[in-house]
DNA sequence: CTGTTAGCGCGTTCAT
DNA sequence: ATGAACGCGCTAACAG
């Protein structure tokens, strides 16, 4: 029933030890054998186990994407789906699969030292790295990590520039007339929400304004909330630039219920570019946001090792009736 | 470094076979035995290696996502992708990871059969099975195969009970007073869209009035260039019936910029409930889809083989401002 | 109830 | 260049 290096090699009339050696290229074969048990694989469609060469070289069979949180609700988000899914792609054809683990915040660390004891683990990606992570970071998972948002000296990193997109978006809003605008920022926990923070500081100082700034997650909810928080506060906000879409769009709604019309009123910048953000009355201006990209990048990285210093991926205005 | 099971039956003073009885819990093992076993273990925070075992036991490390299509483009979108991180989520426990593999329409069948060869496959979960793989399913795949959408005698079907819904979706049409609807339907050769085209079909029938069908696929551009062809073929339709919300989205687009009013002059229902649903202006009435819900229990039912008969998950009316 | 033995399928030393 | 032998970590069959 099934083929195993054993009938190839017997059919080729060689020893299992050739066969293996011509069909991982690896060590020294004669060209006859060559020939002879590739045709014999080609015709018994022979394709090795990649559980026992897992096995017997300990590289694992798997990609573990690790996602820190507050609970493991955040294994449920889109956002991660599309990450899980693209990882999935670019481990397909190594004969891996992928796997999530949650990280939660507080508390012990028995996940991320598991991570570091099972060999079935041939790469993790790290994503929401929290500084903790990163200092608790097994040493056996040393060249072969990745993380998506912010790294360290011992693991690469992999992003889009927010840094960049959120001075455009910023300049952006300047560029309209809004002078007094608010930042629906990400969680404080959360290092690699940090760099669009700062842009924005960056440019209120820079334009002699006034910084309004309340944190928030990812959620239509946490924009709901920022938003009502933010004019209760300051009441004469004229523009909100929200750490992503989701946000941004909870945030138009509140704005709305209070009777600001967008753009007139309050001009409104999201990130992330998601279906909604088109299809949204008004349209949505937001900038483009490579999770795929990003995380193919991610994955290979963990698998590889190959890490030529942290990968900022662009991100480009998107610009549509909101600002 | 690494702690094997060697280590801990050492440790323990019992063999590896003992130590094995006691953490599988298959086997008769002394109550002494089993203390000093698991205590060690759980000190020495030992974890059996799931590579080894899948090795032992011929229970592979991966499941596989594999869906039909023309091109590779369907490994790309977004109801896939929370498709394969639900699945992620039952398989990590058991230390298996996910895979995704791309099932062309046409041509000959090497991924197909490579799948029932490959050794390293816990499961299959098939995505948007057409006939075609259903025939040509190797048998070698029976007892773990699971599919979404539609199956056979031999592999047990999980979906979402699209008949009933799109039932409904006709009798709320009907009731706000539209007579002349109609449906973009899906990919002719796709089996599981046959269900709600047949529940539109004989909801017209019951009330006496023309179909006018339109097949495309599940994407937004599909949806933009059904309606034109609807407005263009009817001029007087007054309702739209989506497969799915993308689809929805770019009718409603398309009918927007003919001239039409939605709701006024065309009601227009969705299936999915997307979050662009809800926040896109006017707000997409649809029906919602477990997706998650039926990825994981497609996961649970191609790992274990347990299928009680087909299963169909409910799907519910979101109603809101377009029908 | 327990320990010993024998593989699972493959890569990789060693000799030759 | 090739083959015999060993080992990866674990479970299953057997004998005690």
């Amino acid at each position: 029933m099934r083929v195993t290096l054993e009938h190839v090699a017997l059919a080729a009339g060689v020893s299992r030890a050739t066969a293996s050696r011509v069909l991982t290229g690896s060590g020294p074969s004669s060209p006859d054998a060559r020939r002879r048990v590739e045709e014999v694989a080609a015709r018994l469609c022979y394709v090795a186990d990649p559980v026992a060469r897992a096995l017997v070289n300990g590289r694992g069979t798997r990609l573990v994407v690790a996602v820190s949180g507050a609970t493991d609700d955040v294994l449920r988000c889109d956002h991660l789906a599309r990450v899980v899914s693209s990882a999935a792609r670019v481990c397909a054809p190594e004969g891996l699969g992928v796997a999530v683990e949650w990280l939660p915040l507080s508390g012990p660390e028995p996940a991320l030292a598991g991570l570091g004891r099972d060999r079935s683990i041939a790469g993790v990606v790290l994503v929401n790295t929290t500084d903790r992570v990163l200092a608790a970071l097994p040493t056996a998972l040393h060249g072969r990590v990745a993380s998506i948002g912010v790294g360290t000296d011992s693991v690469p990193m992999v992003d889009v520039d927010t840094g960049t997109v959120a001075a455009a978006i910023s300049a952006r809003l300047l560029a309209g007339g809004r002078r007094r605008i608010a930042m629906l920022a990400g969680p404080p926990w959360l290092p690699c929400t940090r760099r669009p923070l700062l842009a924005y500081r960056a440019a209120m100082r820079a334009a002699g304004l006034p910084e309004r700034v309340v944190a928030g997650d990812f959620t239509t909810a946490s924009g709901r909330a920022g938003a009502a928080e933010v004019f209760r506060r300051w009441p004469d906000t004229d523009a909100v630039h929200a750490i992503c879409d989701e946000v941004a769009l909870g945030a138009m709604q509140v704005a709305r219920r209070l009777g600001r019309q967008v753009p007139a009123d309050v001009a409104v910048i999201g990130f992330d570019d998601l279906p909604a953000a088109e299809f949204s009355g008004p349209g949505l201006t937001t900038a483009t946001h490579p999770v795929e990209q990003i995380a193919a990048t991610a994955a290979q990285v963990a698998l590889t090792g190959a890490a030529d210093g942290p990968q900022l991926f662009p991100s480009e205005l998107v610009l549509r009736e909101t600002a």
